[in-house]
This record gives C-alpha cells, sequence and structure tokens, in this order.
DNA sequence: ACGTAATCGTGACCTGGGTCACGGAATTGC
DNA sequence: GCAATTCCGTGACCCAGGTCACGATTACGT
C-alpha cells in the first residue's frame, strides 16, 4: 500500500519499527489495544503542516515516518527552528496535556505518516492508564530538558561559530553513517540552519568557508564530513 | 515556632496558603495522606543552594515560602538566570522524573522554607495515583511552555530594551502592588536583571536611564513604577 | 558610626555579526 | 532542456551592545 506521495505506509504500531524504543511499548495489553482504538492515521506531502503555533490544541501526532521541523516565529518574521523532529517522536503534547495553545509549528519536510489522538480521548486514556501517565511525563521531562539544552547554547550567547560548530556535532551525532568515519548528508538549507542557531543566512555560509579553510570540515554538495571532530570540540567548550 | 533564620514555618499542607491553588490540592483523601507520609520539610538560609546543575536528580522541592533563584550557567562563567520560583512552585520536576540531572541550579535568595520528596517515594507515588501522574505531566508542561515562552524573547534576539521592557511588563504582572497603578519593588541587582534578559550589567543601566528620561518609568531606589504602560507595550512588538 | 564591599552610573572604545546588494550556481517545474 | 526560482558566496558598511576603567553611591557587618 502506497499514499499519494510515495510513502510506504505502516500498518499499525505492531509492526512499526519503532515499537521498541519508544513511549508507549511494554504497557499492558489492554492499555495498547484502547491506544489502537483512539489512534487515526493518515500522510502528509513535502510542505503540509500539522499545527501552527497559538492555535488550540487538538491533540497529539505521533510521528511514524519523515521529518518534521518545528518552529516557532516572532512578529518580525523572524524564525527560530526548534528541531527537525524524527519518527517515533510525539508532537504536540505539552499543548495537548496543559490545553494552552501549541507553542510551535510543525511543518512537513519530507512526506510523512502520523498518527494522530486527539486531546479528550488522549486524557482520558491517561487517566484510566497510571502507567502511560507516568510514561508521559518523563516524556516530557525528556523534551523539557533538551529544548532546555538549545536555550542554553542560544541564550548564553557563544560565537556564531561556536553555535554552528554544536550544531554539526550534534547533527553528525545523531545521523552518523555507515564507514566509522564521521559523514553524512545536511539537507538543510543555510538559511534553515540560520534559523536554528540563530543567526544570518550569510553568517552562516562565512563560518563554513571558514570551517573548510581551517580543514574542520569537507563539503561536498549536501554532504558534510567531519575532518576534526577535536578542532571542533574545542571550539565548543567557551574561549 | 519559628526556624533560626526568622521564618515563620508552615506546619503542614492542610494549613498551606497555596493548598487551594496548587498541584496536589483536590487529590483523594488517601493520596494526600500517602503524600505528607513521604514528605520531609526544612528550611533554608538566604544563599542556602538547593541543588546544582549536573548533580543527579535526588527528588523535588515544594516551595513553601520565600524565593528560590533558578540558574544555568556556561563554562565561561556567564549565567542566565531562568526564572525566580515563588512560593508553591515545584523545583526538580524535570530532572526527578527523567532521572536524569538538574538541568538548573536551585539558590536561595531569601529565607525558604521547603519541603522535599526523594526520587523514589515520588515516581512510587506517581505509580500508585495515576490521577497525580496526569497532574504531573500538566505542571511539566506548563513549565516546559513557560520556559519556552522565555527561550523564545531571548533566541529571536530583540533588542536589550525591548527585552528589558518586556521583563519589567512580566514581573509588574505578578507583583502587582495595592492601589491600581502598577508600582512594585524590583528587588534584583542591575546584574541579575542583565542575567535574566541575556545583557550586560551596564546596559542594564543604560536603558533604565534610557526609559526613565523617556518617561515611562520612575525609579525610587528599588521601587518602580510603570508611567506608561502602553509605551512599554510598544517597545515590546517588533518594531 | 565607620570602613568595607557590593552596586550603580557613565564615558571611550571596539568588534561580531546583521543587513544590503549583487552575481553565480544549483534545483525545480513544465 | 530551458526558464524560473531558490540557494550560495562574498564584499562593503554599520551599529548595538559588550568590555574596560574608574569614580560615586548605597548597603551591610560589627
Amino acid at each position: 500500500m502506497r499514499s499519494p506521495y510515495g510513502l510506504q505506509i505502516i500498518e499499525n504500531c505492531a509492526t512499526c519499527p519503532h515499537k521498541e524504543d519508544r513511549l508507549f511499548c511494554n504497557l499492558a495489553p489492554a492499555a495498547l489495544q484502547r491506544l489502537t482504538e483512539i489512534t487515526g492515521s493518515a500522510t502528509y506531502p513535502k510542505g503540509a503542516t500539522l499545527f501552527v503555533e497559538g492555535q488550540p490544541a487538538r491533540g497529539v501526532f505521533i510521528l511514524c515516518s519523515g521529518h518534521v521541523k518545528l518552529s516557532t516565529s516572532a512578529s518580525d518574521g523572524k524564525t527560530l527552528i526548534l528541531r527537525i523532529s524524527e519518527p517515533g517522536d510525539l508532537l504536540g503534547l505539552p499543548a495537548t496535556i496543559s490545553g494552552r495553545a501549541y507553542e510551535v509549528t510543525a511543518d512537513v519536510i519530507e512526506p510523512t505518516q502520523a498518527n494522530f489522538i486527539s486531546r479528550t480521548d488522549f486524557l482520558n486514556f491517561l487517566r484510566d492508564h497510571g502507567e502511560a501517565a507516568v510514561r508521559v511525563a518523563q516524556e516530557l521531562s525528556e523534551t523539557y530538558q533538551s529544548a532546555f539544552a538549545e536555550m542554553r547554547t542560544i541564550g548564553l550567547s557563544h560565537s556564531a561559530g561556536e553555535k554552528l560548530a554544536r550544531f554539526i556535532l550534534d547533527w553528525g551525532a545523531n545521523h552518523k553513517s555507515e564507514n566509522g568515519s564521521v559523514k553524512f548528508k545536511l539537507t538543510l538549507t543555510h538559511e534553515e540552519i540560520a534559523q536554528m542557531i540563530g543567526a544570518s543566512r550569510e553568517t552562516v555560509t562565512r563560518v563554513f568557508a571558514d570551517f573548510k579553510k581551517k580543514n574542520l570540515l569537507q563539503i561536498k554538495g549536501s554532504s558534510v564530513t567531519i575532518k576534526s571532530q577535536s578542532g571542533l570540540e574545542r571550539l565548543v567548550q567557551g574561549s
């Protein structure tokens, strides 16, 4: 079965590749059963928007495949990208739980399949299954702590070079490729990277050029190779 | 009964003035009973530290009275103050739930009474009382969303003036005093304010002077009066 | 009250990086 | 495979605000 966007559909959670390592795995069978009953699945093309910052929370999305960009933007149009979500992530959790508005905007950046659970269904489910509620609290705590780490690197304003180095190291760690050497595809535009580290597009270009000149990185098209992990790490720690 | 620091001690949660509006109020009596069993109380002098960023989480603190400063700091010594906690707040919740290290440092800035619940006791309590777990998830979500709002104002770097204006409006909103006009005590040093908005001490001084000159504020010692709410609000919204 | 330490006020200076303005390279769409 | 768009690279300019330096004030301990 294929979606309109050439996306392989994952039939249900039992066969989902993220079954093992994610939030609601080893719950009691009854809980799992209930969960599948209240879950609806859908696919989205690149460019679709799951929800928008400020919109009242409708419910949570569980990312099955594809990538989604979470961002927030100021009145003057400036945008800050907070995270690129991976399959297995829950989107819109804090807003759904607290009942406030979504605090970020979620844009699909590549064809994506996601499950949806409405707010009321989800809250009832949690109330009936304490174990799941604790799991959710844990997930929230972790989200909080990473958002927080993010915030530190932006807030305690390091230089643009430091922030970019940190970003590359993080990205490399999550997108390790095969052969041992740290080489990966960086599918974001300079503009997007700029928005992730809180800098301008031009600065990103310049710092990349600088890193290349200093032999910290090698860049060919969208593929990046880290030539000197230690060099980047040295940049990250203050001074 | 008085503590060594001249602090009025609150005997137990039943008589606590925050009983009504806080996290674990209208729980089932059994849950409340269990909660008091696992809660220990203590008082702390100004300057004491409840926990330090990076330390493994021991448990949560419930602030009964006094104020606690939550901050994080970078290797180069720069500090970012995230929040001044008020009585009724839970401190160290995300770290305690997730089992990771405390993500902030909590320093007592005025004599304080706080209750403590150890991590294992707390987790067991949550598992046994699903309703409380949902409550905790809500609290986490809200903490997350405010931290997040904080992050936006710092990250989408507005000018120092904008950030200070926003800070003053927020502070004023939470510390409204009597007579209708917005006048309040600002018990923080310029240094601390600087750390809250991510600026240097001198800049804070200068912007304050500027606001005073523009008749937005009136400052006498540590008491601040907002002369033109609308003027400040105009500064806040971009451009 | 008095000395010490912490805070505040202000000027001079300097720089990181934002902004503007292009032209060239690379994708994308038809 | 050609046009249109989007992205990348780079120079010129500039300014908000960080840093340093130092003196004036205020708060605090004993």
